[in-house]
Parts: structure tokens; C-alpha cells; sequence
DNA sequence: TTATCTGCAAACATTTTGCAGCGAG
DNA sequence: CTCGCTGCAAAATGTTTGCAGATAA
């Protein structure tokens, strides 16, 4: 299966070269809409999952059940300190937790480990501008 | 807002209290139809929802964006190691890697920092039987 | 040419909400 | 008696799929 370079999914990725936070697909297509592109909501998906199997955008499964976009440029596995509000990133390596990761599960017998990591806060933008709102 | 004790919610716990691992919503549902109850399926929600409020229960949102609940006994902080096939949970507690979350949101000025960590593996009871199907 | 991609709409799955009635305190 | 809880059905949300037509290679 030869994934064809598609106005669609060439638009997509530049539109998230120009992102530099995590994005939800509903987001992502209301951009490219507004942007005049009559690209279809599916089309987005599709486009997704395939730039994610392919590992060229990082997924990030956020707590209330809607799965957010970003172009990861690494090649390392990482992390994410994002911000609850605006939704700002910090890409963060951490060798030692990836060590007891693969250590506790080898402790306990488990096989094909994987872990999903996410740190979630609140940036000081948008602390300070809650703070303001607060008066 | 006080919260009654009532045949449902009782009966929910106690279902709960019988299960090690984690259960989906729709599956703890269907259990206490089986068990010839008549409770309602938004009552199930809404009842573990309060019992994850009151941290009676813990939630896991797995990555195809179901959510998954179990009674949790600790008080303390804690996160898990899951089986992916057959969802045997291990509760794993791990302080250092408490204090990297925290210190990593910490030095980028982050606040109100909370973290979601989870260990996916394939335990050995469900690797020994997915190499017997091999065969 | 032709296999793949696209847009639309309908299908899906999970979770939430509105409402009239029930029932715990 | 009250106010929260219940069950049902409908709605909302986020994502996936079927299909006929468009299109990259």
C-alpha cells in the first residue's frame, strides 16, 4: 500500500508544522475550513491515523476521551508536560523512568511493555491570566 | 449535597469489590443485568462517576478512549501496571518518579500538576497462552 | 489505467442529560 | 416531606465506515 501525496494530506501536515501544541482532529479540520480548504472531517482522521502508524505526529489520549495531534520531530521516545488550558508543550525525556518502567514490569512477568506517560499543569500564562480573572 | 446509600449504588460497590481488575462502565453494566438487577446504564455512570470523585474507585482511560474503573483500597498515590489482553492489574507506587513529574513541572513554572502513568504490558499467564495459539 | 484517496452522510460507541416518578433520610 | 436518585429514552460527542466519484502515479 503506497500512501499517495494527496492537496489534503499535504495540507494537513503543513498546517501542523505550524502548530507547535497538541491539537485535537474536530480542531485541526475547523482550521483547515476556515482556512478555505473544503478538506472532509473523515479525511482528517484518515490522514491522522496513518501519519500516527507512520509515527510522523505524536497521539496523545486526553483525559476526557478526545485524541490530540502534534508533529513530533523527534525521533526519540518522549513526553509531555502539557498545559491544561491553553494545551502548551514541553517535550521532556526521562531516562530513569523509562528504566523503572521495563523494571517493574520485567519484576512482575509482563512482556511487549509500553507506557504512556503524560504530566499535566496549568503554564504560567495561564496562571497568571487566571489570577487576573479572579479580580 | 449529601450522598445516599442506596440498592444500586451499594450494589455497584459490591460488584466492584468482587473484581481485581479493571471493568468498563458497559461491562459492569451488563454484569449486574446478568445478576438479575434492573439498574440503568446511566446509573451506572453517574454512580461511578461520584465514586471517582470521592476516589472510591480509580479510573484508567485506556487509549481507545473507553474508561476503566476498580475499587481501590489505598489511600495512597499510586499507578498500574496493566495486562493489555486480559487487564490483570499490578498497583505499582514509585516516589522518584513522582518527584521527576514534580520537578519537571516545577522548573517550566508549571502549577496544579497532577500526572497519568501507566505501565502496559502482556502478563505471563496471557503470553504463555498467546504462544500456545502460535502453535 | 487503476488502485487509492476524498467528501458526504450514515453508522457506531461511549457517555451525558432531561424528565417524571421513586424512595432514603 | 424533600431532595437526591433511578430508569428510560433522547441527545451529545468523538470517531469510523460505506460508497460513488475524483485523482495521483
Amino acid at each position: 500500500m503506497v500512501i499517495r501525496q494527496t492537496k489534503q494530506r499535504t495540507a494537513v501536515a503543513e498546517l501542523l508544522a505550524n502548530e507547535t501544541d497538541f491539537r485535537s482532529a474536530q480542531q485541526i479540520h475547523a482550521l483547515m475550513r476556515e482556512d478555505g480548504s473544503s478538506i472532509g472531517l473523515a479525511t482528517v482522521y484518515r490522514t491522522l491515523q496513518s501519519m500516527a502508524e507512520a509515527k510522523t505526529v505524536d497521539v496523545l489520549h486526553g483525559a476526557d476521551g478526545e485524541s490530540l495531534y502534534r508533529l513530533c520531530a523527534e525521533d526519540e521516545h518522549h513526553h509531555h508536560l502539557v498545559c491544561r488550558v491553553c494545551r502548551a508543550t514541553v517535550e521532556v525525556v526521562a531516562p530513569p523512568v523509562e528504566d523503572w518502567a521495563h523494571s517493574i514490569a520485567a519484576e512482575h512477568g509482563y512482556a511487549q511493555v509500553s507506557h504512556t506517560i503524560e504530566i499535566f499543569g496549568v503554564c504560567p500564562a495561564c496562571a497568571a491570566a487566571a489570577r487576573a480573572a479572579e479580580a
